[in-house]
DNA sequence: TTTAAATATCGTAATATTGCAATATAAAAA
DNA sequence: TTTTTATATTGCAATATTACGATATTTAAA
């Protein structure tokens, strides 16, 4: 073996840890720090700004893409690429239901 | 290569992507749920509540542990595990900071 | 149409993760 | 002490991830 057993799971806990995946990689964090540290959307001069070769960059904002963390449109030669607002919605959420269960325990 | 160049990046960019790692796999997201869902710390029969193997759920409760998501304190010959609120609240701050810098722009 | 610029895909090597059987360890109970 | 119970570790096979050079694609500019 070695795959992950994502059909012995529950849907919600699969798409969870879905995102978890995408920001499980420092250059992704970096990525999503990179988006959030502007004011706009950001066309092109990602590559520029992390110590990967182009295609790496280029596999990480696929993973971004993905799992719906980031969206990016095309304009011109370059792509725009932006938060999703969505998805930092679910994780916030689901970060929420913890905070609710943890309050009812002791430790 | 292969490997991540995790000393490319920031000390902080390594930290939290630790915590997503932690949580990128499902039976470790069914881990937290399970801790969760139940008023105390659990002191054994994690191992009864998943699909797989006592080894390989060993294995995840210990990467929970190393990334301080949960904390196991031994009783007797079980160990009880708990949620770090710790570590809950500073993936929350995390979120806290994307929150607050998408108030400042368009997409 | 040719060239340049930005991004994606392919191929491949290095490394990490996942899962489990077998075995080890450690503490309580008999 | 022996046995039982709970958990950890080891070893290994299957699979996934990471990284990048080479190359393809796509669109704008010349």
């Amino acid at each position: 073996m070695g795959a992950s057993k994502s059909d012995s799971f529950s849907e919600e806990h699969n798409e969870i840890s879905t995102f978890f995946k995408a920001l499980s990689h420092p250059a992704r964090i970096a990525i999503v720090d990179y988006l959030l540290s502007v004011d706009t959307c950001i066309c092109g001069d990602i590559v520029n700004e992390l110590p990967l070769a182009q295609p790496t960059i280029s596999q990480h904002l696929a993973a971004l893409k993905n799992a719906n963390i980031i969206k990016g449109t095309i304009e011109g030669t370059a792509i725009c690429y932006c938060i999703n607002p969505d998805t930092i919605d679910k994780i916030e959420n689901h970060f929420g239901m913890i905070r609710q269960k943890l309050k009812n325990k002791c430790c």
